[in-house]
DNA sequence: TGTACATCAGTGAACGCGCGTTCACTGATGTAC
DNA sequence: TGTACATCAGTGAACGCGCGTTCACTGATGTAC
């Protein structure tokens, strides 16, 4: 679906990112565990050795498919910041901050199995992988240009720049995490979305000091 | 190992127990995906059918494990309490919240594979799986134990305390899943001791507002 | 423009593996008399 | 105290499944002459 047309006779044409594209959906389905190499060539239907043209074996085609993952993701995360209204230099570094942890936790709450997928492999992705996709920022990349934009614009003091992703990274994770299979899995929509702006405030609250008491309204996606 | 001693003759007494021994140990060397039926039995030196005297299935098994894992993380987080130095009421209070964080944080450290396995079944618990672990409290319980004793000595107000424990948990939940199996698998102790420390800083500043500057000193278990 | 040929993306069949689960069974244990 | 018996925790063998991976192959494609 990717790149070019189908040729004509057995010949696929594209096979590599059909099997790619077989494979996120199954992540997409059913998580990292559902990437399955005989099942993504079925779907495409073509036989199952036939992937090895492509994919050397079958954690090949898992990292291709982590990758992609990533890559939407980081693409949510940058669709969210397109979307900020005009201020201030501090009010929008302060939303950019925001709409990037929104961003991250509304493709978790969108995409649970390409979210669980995109982290089962994010180490060991080589340059080949090209985890941004579309050679774009990755979600790691974001997050630090929003902080970074919020020391130049003053928000935040220099000297609590560092590491200053982590907090803000570990929170939003932890809350995909808990939602998507975990512990909070079944809370509903509207009690998600609701913890999730708190969430949000917290960290700003965390890293900036009290916000301005607009702040409360942020949603996430 | 847990309960009776060994009897003479073919029937082993507590199998039960024996399987779970071993699940556990799986589910420590491998996380919830190592923790295989068969391989149970084989350690337990026991044929693979013997298991189903026991549990209903797989899966059965599986939640027992999880259980285990979340009674062992529960009394982690109180072993870190019971440590805690006399002070005033307030201080007490606010080294109870980060002993807790610093808790979870240590045994997601220390037992990544139980970590991770005390997750994956973690709604779907029964009673009967005793998810506490001797009855204790809960992880989640002594968070909110902790947050409330915060609001009776004065430091949180009232009105924040609503879902207060969404924003710790998923710092500390957070922040072990990008450690253990993220993209942060690969920094070493020292780095990863910081960043928990930091992360502790940030939930405090987050929920009471800023510390008093002692409070950078917190370790992680 | 036509023909011979090398390439290599796909086929079809098969492999060994380990899993969860089921079957009919056996024999030590604890109990009733 | 001794004997007959029911119980039920374990055995041994087998099942079907789907997986990843390998093998020798075939035949459409694109290229060299």
């Amino acid at each position: 679906m990717a790149t070019s047309a189908k040729r004509s006779g057995y010949r696929h044409g594209d096979l590599r990112s059909a099997l790619l594209s077989a494979g996120v959906e199954l992540a997409r389905e059913g998580g990292p565990g559902a990437v399955v190499l005989r099942e993504a060539t079925r779907r495409t239907g073509v036989s199952p050795n036939a992937a090895y043209r492509h994919f050397a074996d079958h954690h090949a085609l898992l990292r291709a498919v982590c990758a992609h993952a990533m890559g939407q993701l980081a693409r949510a995360m940058e669709a969210g910041q397109a979307a900020l209204p005009a201020a201030s230099r501090q009010q929008k570094a302060r939303a950019r901050l925001r709409a990037v942890g929104a961003g991250y936790l509304g493709y978790a709450r969108d995409e649970p199995g390409l979210f669980r997928t995109a982290f089962t492999a994010a180490d060991e992705l080589t340059d080949a992988d090209d985890a941004a996709g579309d050679g774009g920022l990755t979600p790691f990349g974001l997050l630090e240009a929003a902080l970074d934009e919020l020391v130049e614009v003053g928000l935040l003091p220099v000297e609590q720049r560092p590491d200053a992703e982590m907090t803000a990274w570990s929170a939003v994770h932890g809350l995909s995490m808990l939602l998507i299979d975990g512990p909070l899995k079944h809370l509903d929509r509207r009690q998600a979305d609701r913890i999730a702006a708190q969430l949000l405030d917290h960290v700003e609250a965390a890293l900036l000091g009290s916000p301005p008491k607009s702040a409360q309204t942020g949603d996430t996606g």
